[in-house]
DNA sequence: CTGAAAGCGCTAACAC
DNA sequence: GTGTTAGCGCTTTCAG
């Protein structure tokens, strides 16, 4: 099939081009009948507008870039297809670009979003750094973030306070008298361990105690599994706090298999909670965070932003629901 | 900072726009001097090319469309990652489209690759009927689907053979006098599921017996768990074969939980590998199957398509590597 | 080696 | 109501 433009479409209905395009766009000022017949030439012709002329046109290009670390899809899976199940409803595109840690040169990316002309960009974390949104700024482009708190000009945020929900986990246990808590790091994500970590310092400072055991771990799982091996032959801990389903396991396994039952002698939350979490032995208990609404909730606020809608609340918290399983007694 | 575009930097520069726009795409023929002076334009201005406009002069977009089923990450993620490795290196953007199971109308999403003009389409598996795909080809879209030995006109695929890995895998346990193998239903790929039951088939059928123990299971996780919790009351094997890992997880915990030891009374194998597979206790022996590959190959394969360079193979099959972990013996 | 001008497909005033 | 026309930003002959 020829590629067919919006002047075969008007030659065949016998009108002109504007009037192809206005019924393409819905106007309604165009008469029953003449309607009709370029409606007939479109199905004729099997016609679909060109996005990318449109794009010039009107210099918007309904799409929008999402940004996300790679790596483990099962810890954004449920904010992307949020992201697109909006973005579908909203009629949008979406551009993906995945950051590879060290390998990926973030400038790259945020080049071609720019020529790429999206419409405004949706990003999780802390991946971009501070000098990659101001290029963006500069070139007046929309962003939203997704879990961080920020906002500022052309900036919002969708997030779930973690350290509000790590120091209420670690009230909780403080005030059963367990204060053996360690939180294992998130060298993939250190943003979300400092808030773990001043989560737990607050409840902490609360009791009068100091927050001391931070567990440094390599970055996989398979190193991290025997580094943690290593480790709770000589250390124990009443609760571990992890962000990850990987690393929670991770502590879990090595723990086990050095005879440490669980949750009787320790006991295991993580944060991020995936499908994974009520599918292992014992049972990850976790946050339910609402990544899914995360994705949904940023495709909305930034076409707010783009539509120049009012925006009540240029932060949005959303809420998590702390879901005990097994590891917790 | 405004919209600058190719006009500013060729009067920036002293030049015509066509100047710019032969050093913008590396053209040989322009005077050292001169490119000096234009480089510099670009760079004060900070002037990014507009990709939609480049698009519209050259008719083609360097961005490719992928369409993938939602749902687990896990299961297409690594697909995803070798795939974005490798656009980022040609320099080609992409489109990402989830199929929501039973929501999402395949046609519109079809519609809005066609609108996008993008240069062609990766596909994931028997997500696309036979009716999008020709509807797909009539506009002339290169296609390349991964997970099925497919070709023709304008469509090439990337694939690993399943049925041989469970043809294999049967033989394996036939020889050894294991005849009483299941497979479990995969509802989310019945091609999958289809292929392993035709590797079975095959298997048994050069020992002269037939291979019947299929096991339909319902949609989910938690709904297959509750019924096999059921089934392994009243039906035990000797190997359960079954896709994915949520599916295998689900046999292993029920037989478990009804006190079916692993492997002894029970061995379990699952046919796609995610990182799970290693974390979960016992460890689930599966295929190690090239998924980053999987996408990586299918994105070096339709730019072939693209520039038309010679194709060798238009149905290329990579191959598994079957990987014993702790739910075999 | 560089510039002028047509054209990619569509939208949006502005006429009629 | 419908048509005419001037862009949107860039590439690419074709002259010079």
């Amino acid at each position: 099939m020829k590629r067919v433009t919006i002047y075969e479409v008007a030659r065949e209905a016998n009108v002109s081009l504007a009037t192809v395009s206005r019924v393409i766009n819905g106007a309604e000022i165009v008469r029953q009948e003449t309607r009709e017949r370029v409606e007939q030439a479109i199905e004729k012709l099997g016609y679909k507008p060109n996005a990318i002329a449109q794009g010039l046109a009107l210099q918007k290009t309904t799409t929008i870039a999402l940004v996300i670390p790679e790596a483990s899809f099962t810890y954004t899976g449920q904010v992307i297809n949020g992201l697109l199940d909006a973005a579908r409803i909203l009629k949008y595109n979406i551009m993906l670009h995945t950051i590879t840690e060290g390998i990926t040169d973030v400038n790259d990316i945020v080049e071609s979003i720019i020529k790429s002309r999206v419409d405004g960009v949706v990003f999780y974390n802390d991946k971009l750094q501070e000098d990659q949104i101001s290029t963006l700024k500069q070139y007046q482009m929309p962003m939203v973030v997704i879990g961080n708190r920020i906002s500022g000009d052309n900036v919002c945020s969708v997030f779930v306070d973690i350290e509000k929900a790590v120091c209420e986990l670690c009230d909780k246990y403080l005030s059963e008298g367990k204060s053996d808590i360690a939180i294992v790091q998130d060298r993939k994500n250190l943003f979300a361990s400092q808030q773990m970590v001043d989560g737990a310092k607050k409840a902490f400072a609360r009791k009068n105690q100091d927050f001391t055991k931070f567990i440094e771990i390599p970055q996989t799982y398979r190193t991290s599994y025997a580094y943690l091996k290593e480790y709770f032959k000589t250390n124990r801990h009443q609760l571990v706090i992890a962000n990850r389903d990987s690393q929670a396991l991770a502590c879990m396994n090595a723990a086990m298999e050095l005879g440490i039952s669980i949750p009787d002698q320790m006991e295991v939350v993580c944060v991020i909670n995936t499908k994974y979490n009520a599918m292992v032995r014992p049972q990850l208990s976790s946050f339910a965070l609402p990544s899914y609404d995360l994705g949904a909730v940023a495709m909305r606020l930034i076409t707010k932003m783009l539509n120049n809608e009012p925006i009540e609340e240029r932060e949005i918290e959303l809420s998590y629901l702390f879901t005990p399983r097994q590891t917790t007694k």
